[in-house]
DNA sequence: ACCTGAACACCGTTCAAGT
DNA sequence: ACCTGAACACCGTTCAAGT
């Protein structure tokens, strides 16, 4: 009601941080590295961003969305270490243990933010599955599916006979051992392997799988 | 200080329940069943089994330690499914086939159980890994292991050479294979995969490991 | 030995209110 | 539009107390 009813000089930004939620998202990727586990709490992560403990309701429907976020960009930068690992790679069969390796690698080296990915929003049991998030792990699936389907349209895979179905079931497979590998390792399962010689069983693992792809047809 | 000192008549049975270590396991249990993942409390649990909130203290030092046996539980459970499968099972490789479609169909029947089994302790980052609950898993383990080393041991895996660090590694990819197909198929990640196709998919996926440790020594 | 009840310091989420 | 502060119904865990 005063004379200082209206200002237009600023900025639409918002007052208190340029970017909340992307502070929000920052923060709870530092409480993952310190304390190794997404135990932290909302109220945490909105205290380690200096706002109050409602300040990310205004970006986040709830915690599960905030950990879905978290957990989408964990899945894009898998994605991103998985293409460049291939880069100059030709070989189908080469680049698919490769790429079993780098993943591999990347849950070891972060094996909070590795269970996060998986285990906060999409191992809730909820139906609540947020698109952004399911986009982003097939992104990340689809660097492996990509590397079979040169492989079985250049006959370096002749058992999928470059059929659609058996490509998929493949790819399944793969995303299959090096996840279920690194979950293991992480959760401390992977025998008394010691953690520098994860990288070769994974190589061998992977070498495995692509032996099977390589053999005749069942 | 009365005449009603000491009454040495009763079995030492504790007063309130026959056994309410044993019934708060079974009250999580139905908890899980119902609710179909593990975020519910201890004080739900308590409150299932009829008992005060703090009554589980005396039998389990804090919420993991039930968590954990209700893991470890399940653990043993999924061992003995898998040595039932196999028992008229005579050839290593069809065995680990059968052994890995029953393992996957454990986990999808059960996905709240089986998510509980490797993420609510093994998972949570903490060095507090109770020892009922990794040899409970390990037991699962032996009984893929076994099969693997009666393959190589029979030359039906001649890849392994009978030598028994590659029998490890074997086993670490075998499961690897296993646990990861059934956390992706219950974190609905097995593309649009209907559920009725997962036996197929676990079995296609086991067989085409299966044809690399039948192929021929990398 | 086993259980209860009060208490503490926390949560996630909602609501009314401020600018 | 974005944020704050009070409030609600919960937690896990501890402690003193009961039988």
């Amino acid at each position: 009601m005063t004379a200082t009813k209206k200002r237009r000089r600023e900025p639409p930004r918002s007052y208190h941080h340029g970017d909340l939620r992307r502070s929000l998202i920052e923060a709870a990727l530092e409480l993952l590295a310190e304390e190794q586990n997404w135990t932290f709490s909302l109220r945490e992560v909105a205290r380690r961003a200096r706002v109050s403990h409602n300040a990310p309701y205004n970006h986040f429907a709830d915690k599960q969305q905030l950990l879905a976020a978290v957990a989408a960009s964990g899945f894009l930068t898998l994605r991103d270490r998985m293409r460049k690992a291939i880069e100059g790679v030709d070989r189908p069969d080469a680049a698919l243990v490769k790429t079993g390796v780098v993943y591999v690698r990347f849950g070891i080296e972060n094996p909070a933010f590795y269970k996060l990915m998986f285990g906060s929003v999409l191992g809730s049991g909820e139906a609540e599955r947020p698109e952004d998030l399911v986009e982003a792990a097939d992104a990340a699936k689809s660097v492996l599916t990509g590397i079979i389907e040169r492989g079985a349209s250049s006959a370096v895979f002749p058992g999928l006979r470059n059929d659609p179905k058996r490509i998929q079931l493949a790819s399944l497979a793969a995303w299959s051992l090096v996840h279920g590998f690194t979950m293991l390792a992480i959760d401390g399962l992977a025998d008394g392997l010691p953690r520098r010689a994860f990288n070769a069983a994974a190589e061998q693992a992977a070498k495995t799988l692509v032996a099977g792809l390589k053999g005749s047809p069942e």
